[in-house]
This record gives C-alpha cells, structure tokens and sequence, in this order.
DNA sequence: CTGAAAGCGCTTACAG
DNA sequence: CTGAAAGCGCTTACAG
C-alpha cells in the first residue's frame, strides 16, 4: 500500500510537506501543494489511519453507547438511532464506532486504548455509569435522555415537560375529564430510564393542574403482549374518553388492536401518543401524536460532541426539542 | 494515560516482555507474566489501539457497509442488523465501525487507510460496486443478501428457495388456486435487490410448477401507502383466497388494514409473509410466516469474516439458512 | 527465557 | 517556504 514517502518521492518534496498540504496548512505555495496533490490523486493515497491516530493523538471516530442491556423492541430503534448517527457523522468527518454491551466497561476500553474522540451515550438513566465514568475520565460526552442530573455533560433530547403539557391541554380543550395513560414497563422504571421518568412526572402534574383524572397502566414487563394491555386498559376504565399511549411496542400495535375490537379512533377514543416522525409514516400510527424527529436528535448529537470535542471548557449545552402535536383527521 | 513503558517499568522487565505477556507468548514464565500482569492491573493499563494497529498491522475492526440508500423503512431494519451484528462482533473481541453513505467510495477509503480488517456488505445488489472493489482488492468481506454472483464472496442469507417452495407448497396444501403476492417496490427491483429478485423468481417458478395462479404487485413507490396496496390488491383481485406479502411495511400495516375492513384471516384470506422472528413478537404480526431470524445471520456473518481474515485462501462459504415456517392458530 | 533495537506511517515543533 | 529529525506506543525478528 502507497505511504507518505512514496507521494514525497514522486512529488519530489519531503515527508513533512506532504503531510502539512493534507492538512491544508497555508505555509505552503500553490505550486506545491499542487504537485503533491496530483501525485496524491496519481498514486490513489490515503493517509494511514493508525498512524495519523497515534501521532495527531486524535482518532476522529466517535463512540456510540448502547445501554447496558434492552429488549428486542427497544432494539429496533435504538438501531435507527445509530443508523442516523452515523449518517450524520459521516458528513462531518467522523466515522462511528459502535459499542455494544457492557456500558461503561467497553467504553472505558475504548477511552483509554484511544480508539474514540469522545462517545455518545444511547438512553441514559439517572446516576447512569457511563455518565459518571465520562465526568470523571474528563471524556466529551454527549447525553440522549434525560437524566435528572447530567453533572455537567452535554444533552439532547426532546422536551417531555413541553410535550406533557401540549398533549393535557389537547385533552382538555377537547373535554376528556378521564383519561388511561398506557406507559414504559415496569423494568423500564426500575432501571431509571430518564424518557420513561421524565414523561410520566410531567404528564401527571399537568393532569392534575386540569382536573383530568388518569388511570395509569405500566406492563410488569417488557415482553408482555402490548395488545393484551390495551385491550384490558379498555375494559378496567370504560368510561375513559382517551388514551395515552407512552410506549412504543403498545403504539405500533394499537391500531390493530383497536380495529379488530371495533374502537373507533378518534370518534369512541381519543389517541394520543409519542412517536417518531419517520415511522409514523411507514407504521401507519394514525394517532394525534407528538412527533419526534430522530434524525435531527441524532445530527445534534453529533455536532453537540464535535463542539465538545473542539473544546472541553465551553459551556454545557442542553437542547430539548419541542416536536409538533400533529392531529391526524 | 499510562503506556507500555510504564508498566514495563513497574514490573522490572522490558517493553518486549509485556507485549509478549499481553499477548500471552508461551515464552514467558509464569512468574514473569504475573509480575506483567500485577503492574498492569494497578496501573490499569490498556493498549494504546493505534499503536497496535500500526505496528501489528490489524485493527479489530470489522466494517458495516450500508447500501449506496435506502428508504425509511429499510432503514428501521438495517438498524436493528447493525445493533446485532455489533454485539455479536464485541463478544469475539472485535469493534464495528459503520460506514454510512457513499457504498463503495467510503468503503475504499476505510480500507485503503487501514481502519478496519475487512468488512459486511448490506444488503448486496446484482454487480453491486462493493462486491467488486472487494474482489479486486482481495479485501476479507462477507456478503449480506444473495446475488446472483457473489464472485468468490462469502455470503450469507435466508434460503429464498425453500422459502418460496415451502410457502407455495402449503398453500397447495390448503387448495389455494388463486392467489395474490405483494412484493417490494418497483424501485427496490430496479437496484436489482437479491433478495427481491431471488424470492420473486423462485415464488413464481415454484407457483407454476403447482398451476397456481399468481397476480402480482409491486408498488412504483418506496414510500407508497402499503395500506393503499393492500387495499387495491384485495379489489382488484377479489377471487383470490390466499396472499403473499413479501414487503415489510406492507406487512406491518396489514393487519390493521384488514382489521379495518373487516377480513377476517386467515378465515376470509391466507395470509403469508417473511418476517424477521424478533419483530414478529413485538410488532403482532398474525401471519403465516417464514420467521427469519436476524441474530443468527448476524453472528454467522462474523464469523464466517474472522474465518475470512484468519484464512483468505480458505473456499467460499455460502451458507444459506432454512427457516421455519410458522403458523399462527 | 528475556531484552535492545528497528520499524510501522504519520505529525509537528524547530531550524534554516 | 521547506526539510531533517524526533516522537507517538506499540510488535517482532533477532541475538544472547
């Protein structure tokens, strides 16, 4: 494979200057750099990454966390989520580096063999490791979720408290005064998942503010049969006017469940849930449902760590988006 | 950050005896190497993994290669891969590095400039540009999807064969004549998708062979309304008694939409479909299935590469997995 | 059984 | 404006 010193040779120039034309460095002439470059283009270079790595001591490659453990449905977003990131990165540079299990101890791994610039925490939870791990190590970290405490790292995430509010006032205006709010599971809530958490606090202290009564149902488990759940949060509070779904799995299962009982949405129920914008589209979720756009959680993320990364001093950063209520007719 | 020298220094031997240690070179004594491992262990010492891979040559690291693009709703599957294959990769001790957009050109690029020691291809096409760069550049990959040719490439894929015998057979069995098949959008044929293609040719071939007559849809569009397909298909073609789904937003989106129109299956129609095993738990799907299962190609994908790397003269593998036929009471 | 030394392919002060 | 040289942190023949 073609190295530095073969495009020197050929370019007629020394090492160092080849290197400083890669890298753009305005000290030298046009002449120059144009002949390196076409020896570049000629010989079809590329600089060797390992070796860039340990000299420059930066890897561009972010890493990307996956939480400690999480079930199959999870699963399948959470992989939209890396997908998109990855896109994103690749346009500014940076290749993604995947981490699977473990949390923090392969993040560890991955700090100090110096195989990332920094990481990207997939689904924290409040008092998360990986969290702890990063403050401590001194390690550009970007949070998704919503931890109660981020102790002073970046975060991105929607704004739960915003889409609480916005969905209760829906239900208000439209008169529901009993409401059922299908949740996360129980696991979910035991292990302290920011989003579940966060929700769930914000949208029963404005029902309460409203009067609105809320029967709330969380899944003891993550594998539980979603449509079974619907199906009983029906038949224990009849008289609630709508529903709340918080939960994917439940969401995505929904309209069937609903067809196949002969619920009529919205004219017997009124739906409501949380969901991201693109699948929405390819699901078919025809709820009134605040509309998460993942790609554009996934290209903040990305830029908040690149800005870190430049600089380790700058001031937390903490974006929460505020997705729109979209009402399906 | 503590190196080699350190450590060497902290256990009175040589930089060259703690790699040997490290690298567990039966040379060393027993004493020797505890001595290595202590210091490590207090220091807590990680090799620095460019320098590794600089000297040794290697970088555990495999690379994702997605395809050139690909609509939403692949991309919610392409994900869930990606997160599989990363675990199963993390447990043989290798990293995954994702590589986005630009197919063939940023797949060159991780290679040429040594970032990973070979790579899986996504989703391949008939003549895919991947498949050739890897060849010409006698790059370890292993191929996802089963083209026409794979050129001397490892692959990997569900057996659309006896997917497509063991389908038409049942339906043979249960004295369908008639029946309909929704396949993947005429977008997805023109790039000359294997796995669309394939399965067509062998559905089709099979149907013949039992004088089953076959009405065949493929929606112009990505991101056509499946619903809408699904709807026109049952039109259309009314005297069929069985169809075939072979698209996966179609198949998510069918059983609200024959919920909503009131078919009952499979008393009113048959309905089969190919479907990953995870996502048919969570997502409900009621179906006659072949139940992919995604881990198992995941992991068979790695290791079919680390044999790869470890050998590159050894024979192609082609290894093709039968999966079950489900049938939902 | 262990160590001194060369080398992997870059970057980057520093000197000129 | 350009180059000689040190150094990044490892691995691996080779010598002893």
């Amino acid at each position: 494979m073609v190295n530095i010193s073969d495009v020197a040779r050929a370019a007629g120039v020394s090492k160092a200057t080849v290197s400083y034309v890669l890298s753009n460095d305005p000290r030298i002439t046009q002449q120059t750099a144009e002949k390196v470059r076409k020896a570049v283009r000629e010989l079809g270079y590329t600089v060797n990454h390992a070796a860039r790595a340990l000299s420059a001591n930066e890897t561009k490659t972010f890493g990307i966390v996956s939480p400690a453990s999480h079930s199959n449905y999870l699963s399948a977003l959470f992989g939209l989520h890396v997908y998109l990131m990855g896109e994103c990165a690749a346009r500014c540079g940076y290749d993604t580096l995947f981490i699977g299990s473990d949390g923090a101890d392969a993040m560890r791994k991955a700090w100090t063999s110096k195989k990332v610039d920094g990481f990207i925490l997939m689904d924290v939870c409040d008092d998360d490791p990986r969290m702890h791990l990063a403050v401590d190590m001194n390690i550009p970290t970007v949070v998704f979720g919503s931890p109660k405490d981020s102790f002073g790292l970046d975060v991105v995430d929607s704004d739960f408290n915003k889409e609480a509010n916005r969905i209760i006032e829906f239900l208000d205006e439209e008169q529901h005064r009993e409401i059922t709010l299908i949740l996360w599971s129980k696991q979910i809530f035991k292990r302290q998942l920011g989003f579940a958490l966060r929700f769930y606090d914000d949208i029963m202290a404005a029902a309460r503010r409203k009067s609105i009564d809320v029967h709330v149902i969380s899944p003891d488990d993550d594998d539980a049969d979603p449509a079974q759940i619907i199906e009983q949060a029906l038949n224990a509070y009849s008289k609630a006017t709508a529903m709340v779904i918080y939960n994917e799995p439940a969401t995505i299962v929904a309209p069937q469940t609903f067809a196949k009982i002969g619920v009529k949405v919205p004219e017997d129920l009124r739906v409501m849930t949380v969901f991201p914008k693109q699948l929405t589209l390819s699901m078919k979720i025809p709820f009134a449902s605040v509309q998460t756009d993942i790609r554009q959680l996934a290209q903040t993320a990305i830029q908040l760590l690149m800005s870190r990364v430049a600089n380790r001093d700058a001031p937390m950063a903490n974006v929460l988006f505020d997705f729109p209520l979209v009402v399906e007719q």
